[in-house]
DNA sequence: ATGTATGCAAAACATTTGCACCTGG
DNA sequence: CCAGGTGCAAATGTTTTGCATACAT
């Protein structure tokens, strides 16, 4: 049940904040834009403004319900954080997004940074290519349609 | 001689180009914000407009004389680019940046999006950790005071 | 009740673009 | 001379903030 989900984050449990958790655990797609997020709530009837789909991911990015992603494009995108770190591959032709781990890579990060003089804290590893998905190209979607 | 870099990128020799192209290339700090370059520029006398600044930056990724990254923190950075590929750890307290490269991540990223299904076309890692260096802490610079 | 959340409109940023003027070849 | 480049101001797109109202506890 997300409202346990809310409290133990020590957030009031509201309409917003549950609507948009839902839609995280829910979509098909699992990283979304702000906008995403928001305009799939007025499709399916909710009253909700963009400001407020914007504050409650930074909450959630604050209390570790969700991770926030820089892919290329400019807008952000935010995934359910399922507590298994990971890291992703972006299709720039139809934005498909598929999650991977690679435990050499992690350790030689770590060997990377300590041998460079860091303690490390935290990357980001976004591999871009195209799917090899046939439906893939001109598959709509790709470029998040203004 | 940076002229030449500039014909045989088929852009006329400018003098807001060659200042930026010049700044890039003898700056102490490889990695610099439009913003960075322009206020370096104003600050030794020259005219120029922030725009411009965007503008050759723009066209000199085009051309491949830089090339752009997305750190943390809303700007994008860009960099001389001296034609060998690497990525980059940065330090989050005093905004220090090293390059590396590392042949098993290549070629682990190489594998992964071949299993995954895609041709990889590009990738951006970036490690984010605290340098320990004794004059980072509490050094200028770090947030890119406003 | 009452402190916190929300919606809306306006602000804040980073970056881009339109346009009249200037400049390099 | 003239296409292309530049500075400035205004526009854009994304995210944040101020404020009066609405809502959970």
């Amino acid at each position: 049940m997300e409202s346990q989900d809310l409290k133990n984050a020590g957030l009031k449990v509201t309409l917003p904040r549950m609507k948009i958790l839902e839609l995280l655990e829910t979509a098909t797609t699992h990283h979304l834009t702000a906008e995403d997020i928001y305009r799939q709530l007025l499709d399916q009837g909710e009253e909700i403004g963009l400001a407020t789909v914007y504050r409650v991911l930074t909450q959630f990015e604050a209390a570790g319900l969700v991770s926030r992603h820089h892919f290329e494009g400019g807008q952000a995108v935010f995934e359910l954080e399922r507590g298994r770190h990971h890291d992703h591959i972006v299709c720039i032709q139809c934005g498909k997004v598929e999650e991977f781990v690679d435990s050499t890579i992690e350790e030689r990060q770590k060997v990377i940074a300590d041998r460079l003089g860091f303690d490390i804290k935290d990357h980001s590893l976004i591999i871009y290519g195209e799917c090899r998905n046939p439906k893939c190209k001109g598959k709509a979607g790709a470029k998040r349609g203004k």
